[in-house]
DNA sequence: CCTATCATCGAACACTTGTTCGAAGTGTCT
DNA sequence: AGACACTTCGAACAAGTGTTCGATGATAGG
């Protein structure tokens, strides 16, 4: 789904999804109507519908083409990793970096869920219990390795993603620490937090060495 | 602000916030239109703009007499208390109990605080920030006196604020943990990661005693 | 019972919305 | 050059929007 051929209408395709996902952004779905979007693509009201068949249909492909990305970029990093506390480290460095990279795409993904038809937001669902599958089941993993027990895992899930998914209220990249900051300090307050005592111990904490943040998982950008 | 006369006039207004407040919560503030409103309160069209003077008005009083009862009760609750740590612990207590208890006009509350003009957003962001300054100032305490340094207080404070407001995305008072159980997770969560393994020491963790929680904290109900 | 204030209503207005359609422009291959 | 598909556009439509206004019903005090 990412990188593909980029033919002259792949190209305009992104160009108008990104435009429109900041406008989108800026105002809200519903209070963006499409002769915004018309002016801030510099294209016809009309040429817009070449591209997709209704307002809705464009913002389930900003949603899912962002989501998409993320979840094939989480697998990616995931692979080979067996260690649930590294792959969950792993996770939230990823989310959190595509998140901050891709603002404008991830605010309209958080706050504007329920803005699609029921047929594609199931579509978007889907995917996004895989995602949320993946996260509760390494919780659970890890859980049962520490014996954390006392947490219920469902709500420790979800003060996660709302740790991280929360940062579009209040994140501004030029006056709070940077992504790798950002990461390392979501990661240590979840997971020591989780872990209780337990986490600190071993240096399991220290986010290694050489993080992957210089590599560009961003399907928007180029 | 809260719980005074109750007029003929306070209480037809508080019922037709409550229930607007539902339906916004349902299909969002923009596509919820004056129309859906006159049906889900059984009143004219014209007959609710004797009690505000804008739909975007009444988004604004539901807003505000939300949050303000909010703070008015967190304020009441922390009288007296010294402690920084049990002071915290009331707040996400409070927090998180009204809530649950008014999870539509919390969520319009945390979902459409873009959705009103520029100077009512002042308003309530005012509050807000005092809101959050509170917290923020509450965590500076506590990682002096315990030296827990090495997170971002700013982090940290959102990163609170992520766990608690999202829970409208998830939270299922049917299936899921109770209010209490809820409270309790969310607090050890926060708290033990924040403190590091320190914050296990001395039964600080236990929420102590009677909780709070049979108190009705909620302006909206009667 | 009368009257003044409160509360509610139907009907209409001015405007914006998403979308369509047929035509015109653009580029590419033979 | 011509033919053909790809891309863009202006103009218009039908439906839905928030809001207003004058009039009517309800309520309570004298």
């Amino acid at each position: 789904m990412p990188s593909e051929p980029q033919s002259r209408y792949d190209q305009k395709l992104v160009h108008v999804l990104k435009t429109s996902a900041a406008v989108f952004a800026d105002k809200g779905y519903h209070s963006t109507s499409m002769r915004d979007i018309s002016r801030a693509t510099k294209m016809s009201l009309s040429g817009l519908y070449y591209y997709f068949k209704s307002k809705e249909e464009l913002l389930f492909l900003i949603q899912d083409y962002c989501f998409s990305t993320v979840i094939e970029d989480c697998r990616r990093l995931l692979e080979g990793v067996d260690d649930p506390v590294r792959r969950l480290k792993l996770l939230i460095e990823n989310h959190l970096n595509y998140f901050v990279n891709n603002m404008n795409e991830m605010k309209v993904l958080s706050h504007e869920a329920n803005s699609i038809s029921r047929d594609r937001f199931r579509k978007i669902n889907t995917k996004k219990r895989q995602y949320v599958d993946l996260v509760m089941n390494l919780l659970g993993e890890i859980a049962r390795e520490n014996r954390a027990d006392g947490v219920d895992i469902r709500v420790a899930t979800f003060s996660l993603f709302g740790m991280m998914n929360w940062i579009y209220n209040w994140y501004d990249p030029r006056k709070d620490v940077d992504v790798a900051g950002l990461s390392k300090n979501i990661t240590r307050l979840f997971l020591s937090g989780f872990l209780g005592e337990r986490g600190l111990k071993a240096g399991r904490l220290e986010t290694g060495r050489e993080s992957h943040l210089d590599r560009d998982v961003s399907i928007w950008q180029q």
